[in-house]
DNA sequence: TATAAGGTCTGTATGGACTACAGGCTCAAG
DNA sequence: CTTGAGCCTGTAGTCCATACAGACCTTATA
């Protein structure tokens, strides 16, 4: 299709609301301009099909895929880690045997990481709560996670 | 104290095991042994006693704060968070008010993380639980956290 | 329709948080 | 008194982004 068409498109040739540039995505998801790309360059974001004059144009599906990756990360999964639970995404080939495994796995890390933030939850409200007068409690904080 | 006397006392005046050189640090908390120096760097880890040959000595209080640090790393707390999370440890200086807030900031913030780990724990406990079968189910991962 | 403004493209440079290395000193063992 | 492991400092490199530079595309306005 010829871009001077696409215009009457507003970009897509589909839905208007559903294409989305660059800018409009990373507001969308509070993602920075750059990291967008970034994320492309690194394989974790897939490579969006582009207007006739190479802009890239992104749908509601880049739109969740973005935010889970950027939430997933400020809950302190490293880019592997979410490469994994984004195969559980992604996948076609794998086995139903790997799919467990990787899970598993995961789930184990999830629940320690919800545990510990439990721990350090509990803390912070028993700090607050005791702080409503004068004295400031002794801050056990450290000791959240004192394993 | 001269060292040739501190030898005597296992590195440190005190108890033995209280003196802990860098390698031994690291290894107690799994940290690497460069980032110990490098926390020290940045302010995040107090400057620790030195023996008299300059070897730096560290104690039970080190360790368990480094392991505070390393951990809430992991749980995605930035190095700003941590210094908030460690200046309710430090303080001294700080009005009750100060320490309420900041106390009240954190404990949002544990609290949203907690909420959106319990939401990729279900999804994850649910693919693994259907996954025992032949059946691959659909992988709703990342409307786990479609906000 | 010329042009200015603003969005997008690519490649590259910079920054924060580590991590690794090089060259030199210290220490415990033999 | 030498040898090897451990520690010191400073500096270089890595990973995960983030920012910038120079060129192209698009839209609004004169």
């Amino acid at each position: 299709m010829d871009y001077r068409l696409k215009r009457y498109f507003n970009v897509t040739a589909g839905n208007p609301e559903e294409g989305l540039h660059r800018a409009k995505l990373a507001k969308h998801t509070g993602c920075n301009l750059e990291t967008v790309r970034y994320y492309e360059k690194i394989g974790m974001m897939p490579d969006p099909p582009r207007t006739a004059a190479g802009y890239r144009v992104y749908n509601e599906g880049h739109v969740s895929r973005l935010r889970f990756i950027l939430r997933a990360r400020e809950l302190g999964f490293s880019i592997e880690d979410i490469r994994g639970l984004l195969r559980l995404v992604d996948r076609g080939t794998q086995t139903c045997a790997e799919v467990q495994q990787l899970t598993e796995a995961h789930l184990a890390d999830v629940r320690n990481k919800i545990r510990d933030l439990k721990r350090i939850e509990a803390v912070l409200a028993a700090t607050a709560a005791q702080c409503s007068g004068e004295v400031v409690p002794d801050c056990p904080v450290l000791d959240a996670l004192a394993s």
